[in-house]
DNA sequence: TTTGTACTGCAATATTATTGCAATAGTAAA
DNA sequence: TTTACTATTGCAATAATATTGCAGTACAAA
């Protein structure tokens, strides 16, 4: 849930350990999110700030989450956000007639190709953590990232996706 | 992989037995995605056609990808998207010093509560999917959707998120 | 203090998404 | 077939989100 005040400071510190400078902008955008209790967008951290009478550029608010994500210190939150990139759903393992409609996805970062999977130990976990958080599961969303078979292999050069 | 050509009829099928129509645009929109090898964003969609000379205007394409995905006949790609809704790192695993960087989220759809949760079972089913499909991955990101215990209780009355 | 440069802010532009309303075209019934 | 209903589309306007280049600023080390 929330977190200690001392956590901005150990982020920034993080940061300073990496070779990066501690600066206002950077210092403000992480203690907003650290007061926070739900996930802000670029905007919101700005529109947020400046309410309290700080001024930040929303493209230094952009390149500051760069940063921050880029050395682990935030995340982001897909399933609620709205770029959406769609697929049709795999033919084989078809949900129109199923109750659950489980996304499970392989997305290779070369080609862009994308395979839907099952995951048989899914059902497993979505009950142990809903039963560990108290938490009420509705739906859930898996996404893996890496290299298709294709695109792994070693004589296979890079392709113009699609 | 690639859809049968009868993947097209099959999906509109499924939504004229909801009641909806078979349009032009609807149709052209399944095709695309049932041609196309990788996802698509709407205004991909919408310029791909155009290069096939067929003129679907983008707002018809968002809805129709809204009709489409209520319907479970698309999903969509979130870890390649932009929009960006971010939050820090949770202070108690902290990622800080690991070289696993999971996300896996609890999100509540009620007041946009966020909680990160630790996975045991997940090792397992990254190598079983990676073998499966011969699939190098890299990296993970799983989001479950649903109510916190707060909003889950029936005393609890709507909250206007933070 | 001084100095090098990492970083920020501004301006301009690109990309993605939503809303209201009038016109169009699917569909079922006549 | 034709008619009539209305679901759906297209257009125009606007909102929301993101990126790029460059000049000026301020952080941090000497
Ligand atoms: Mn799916
Ligand atoms: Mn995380
Ligand atoms: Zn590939
Ligand atoms: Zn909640």
């Amino acid at each position: 849930m929330s977190h200690t005040k001392k956590y901005t400071e150990v982020a920034l510190h993080a940061l300073k350990e990496k070779g990066y400078r501690i600066t206002k902008p950077r210092r403000l955008v992480v203690e907003m999110l650290n007061t926070s209790d739900i996930a802000l967008s670029a905007y919101e951290i700005r529109d947020r700030l400046e309410a309290e009478g700080e001024k930040v550029d929303k493209v230094s608010i952009y390149r500051i989450l760069e940063c921050l994500e880029e050395n682990h210190l935030i995340h982001r939150v897909l399933m609620t956000g709205k770029v959406r990139k769609c697929q049709l759903e795999d033919e084989d393992h078809c949900h129109l007639n199923q109750a659950d409609h489980c996304h499970h996805l392989l997305i290779c970062e070369q080609c862009g190709f994308i395979e839907e999977v099952h995951c048989p130990g899914m059902n497993r976990i979505v009950q142990q953590v809903a039963e560990d958080a108290q938490f009420t599961v509705k739906s859930h969303h898996l996404e893996f990232l890496g290299l298709c078979q294709k695109c792994n292999s070693p004589h296979h050069k890079k392709t113009a996706a699609n």
